[in-house]
DNA sequence: TCTGGGGTCCTAGGACCC
DNA sequence: TCTGGGGTCCTAGGACCC
C-alpha cells in the first residue's frame, strides 16, 4: 500500500490500489438511531473494552478516547491531486460535471466556498456565484480508491477502526496524550496520500464527532463533558448531529433553540412530542451523551438502491416503465454481485413538483434472481397514479436479514 | 436555491388476531 | 348483535446523514 500511496502523486488512481488496500473500506456506515440495538455478532479478535466509554482510573485520568478523523474538502482534494494545475482554483465536484444541468454540489474546494458554494447547492447556482470555478463530474471510484488507502493507512495505527462514508473515520484508542495519537494520525494519512485531515478528539463518539468541525481545517479539538456547556450551550439545536433542519423548527416551537435549552428541557415532554424513542434521545444528545462504542464490525448493508433524477421530465407512463426496468436491472447486477437475498422492492417516484411516493413489493421467496426482481418492481410501480409529470424515478431492494 | 445519489432508522396507522 | 383492549406485523412517509 506504500507503493501505492507514493504512485498516488504521479498517475489517475485506479481500482487495481482499492484490491491492494481493503476491499472492504469504504462503504457507509449505518448511523445510530434511537434505541437501535447493537449487532449481536461482535467479532472475537476485538479487545473487549475497545470502544466502550472511556476508562477512568483511580485518580480519574482518562485513558480511553475516541477520535473522529475527517478528510478536509475530500472530494475535492482527490481531484487536485490527480490534477496539482487545479491547486489553488475554485473547484466545484458535483453531477457530471456540467453545471447547466440538473445535479447539486457534492463538494466544493475552500476556494469555492469563499464564493458562497456549498454541498447541495444545485449546480446552476454555484455556476452562478462562482463562474471561474472549474466544475468536475463525480468520480467515485477514484474516490473509493483514495477512501481505501486512508482507511488502510488509519488501521495501520493499531487503532480499531470504524469507517463512516468515504472521508470519515472513528477510531478507539487508549492514550494519555490524545493530541499526540491526532497529530501522529494525520501524519500517516498525509504520508499515505497526501491528503489532509482533521481529527476529534471525544470522550464518546458523539462528542468526537463534533469535536472535528471546530479543528478545521487541518487542525485537531478536544470536546469532553469537561468543555461540553462551553463549546456547544449557547449553538442552535442543529449543531447536533442528528437535528436538522425540520426537527430544530419542531424544537423552537417548544421554546428550544440553543443545545443548553434542549438539554433543560422535560424528556416526558419531548417524548410526548417526537415520540418515545427520539424524543428522550433529544435530550440526552444535547448532553452530549453517548454510550453506542466504536465497532471494526463488518458493515452489513440492508438495502441496495438506484435512482435517477431525468433532465427532461417524464410524461409518458411508457417510459416511465421502461426506465423502472432498467434500474431494476442494474439493482439485480450488483444483488447478483451480493449474493444476497432480497425479500422485498421498493420503486420511488418522485413527482414534478418534487412531491415524492413509494410503493413495494413484497417476495413470495426471498431471491437473487434478476427477473424475479424485475417483475416484483413493476408490480410496485402498478400502484402509482400514472397522470403526473416524473422527475425521479428509484428502485431499492432489501435484503432478507442474515441469521 | 427548481432542489443528486446512496444509505439508515423511527413513527404512525391499518390489518389481523386473541 | 355488537364490542374492549392489547400485541404484532406490515407499509408508507419522513427525517437525517455523507
Amino acid at each position: 500500500m506504500w507503493t501505492a500511496s507514493v504512485q498516488l502523486r504521479h498517475r489517475a488512481l485506479t481500482w487495481e490500489d482499492v484490491n491492494r488496500a481493503d476491499p472492504a473500506a469504504g462503504r457507509p456506515a449505518p448511523l445510530r438511531r434511537p434505541g437501535e440495538q447493537r449487532p449481536a455478532t461482535t467479532p472475537s479478535f476485538l479487545p473487549v473494552r475497545t470502544g466502550r466509554r472511556p476508562d477512568r482510573r483511580d485518580d480519574g485520568t482518562v485513558t480511553g478516547w475516541v477520535l473522529h478523523v475527517d478528510l478536509d474538502q475530500f472530494v475535492a482534494a482527490v481531484e487536485v491531486l490527480r490534477r496539482p494545475e487545479l491547486r489553488g482554483r475554485p473547484v466545484v465536484v458535483g453531477g457530471d460535471g456540467d453545471p447547466g444541468k440538473r445535479g447539486v454540489v457534492s463538494t466544493a474546494s475552500y476556494e469555492a466556498r469563499a464564493f458562497g458554494v456549498h454541498s447541495g447547492q444545485p449546480l446552476r447556482v454555484a455556476a452562478r456565484k462562482c463562474p471561474d470555478a472549474v466544475f468536475l463530474p463525480v468520480d467515485a471510484p477514484a474516490y473509493e480508491t483514495a477512501s481505501a488507502l486512508v482507511m488502510a493507512a488509519l488501521r495501520d495505527s493499531g487503532a480499531v477502526v470504524e469507517v463512516l462514508g468515504w472521508d470519515e473515520a472513528f477510531l478507539a484508542l487508549d492514550t494519555v496524550d490524545p493530541e499526540a495519537a491526532a497529530r501522529d494520525l494525520q501524519r500517516r494519512v498525509r504520508e499515505a496520500t497526501s491528503l489532509d485531515s482533521s481529527v476529534g478528539i471525544g470522550d464518546n463518539r458523539l462528542r468526537a464527532k463534533l469535536a472535528t468541525g471546530f479543528g478545521k481545517p487541518a487542525g485537531v479539538f478536544r470536546l469532553t463533558q469537561a468543555n461540553w456547556d462551553e463549546v456547544m450551550g449557547e449553538r442552535p439545536t442543529d449543531a447536533l448531529w442528528g437535528v436538522g433542519a425540520k426537527t430544530a423548527k419542531r424544537l423552537a416551537v417548544l421554546g428550544l433553540r440553543i443545545v443548553a435549552e434542549l438539554a433543560a428541557a422535560d424528556p416526558q415532554v419531548l417524548a410526548a412530542a417526537f415520540g418515545p424513542a427520539t424524543g428522550p434521545w433529544l435530550v440526552r444528545l444535547a448532553h452530549g451523551e453517548d454510550d453506542t462504542p466504536v465497532t471494526g464490525a463488518p458493515y452489513v448493508a440492508r438495502s441496495l438502491s438506484k435512482e435517477t433524477t431525468f433532465q427532461t421530465d417524464l410524461a409518458d407512463w411508457a417510459d416511465v416503465r421502461r426506465e423502472v426496468l432498467v434500474l431494476a436491472a442494474r439493482v439485480a447486477d450488483t444483488v447478483a454481485e451480493q449474493e444476497r437475498p432480497v425479500g422485498r422492492v421498493v420503486v420511488k417516484i418522485r413527482y414534478v413538483p418534487f412531491t415524492t411516493r413509494t410503493h413495494g413489493h413484497t417476495l413470495d421467496v426471498p431471491t437473487t434472481d434478476p427477473a424475479a426482481i424485475e417483475r416484483a418492481a413493476l408490480a410496485a410501480l402498478d400502484a402509482f397514479p400514472t397522470d403526473r409529470e416524473v422527475r425521479l424515478l428509484g428502485v431499492r431492494a432489501e435484503f432478507t436479514p442474515p441469521p
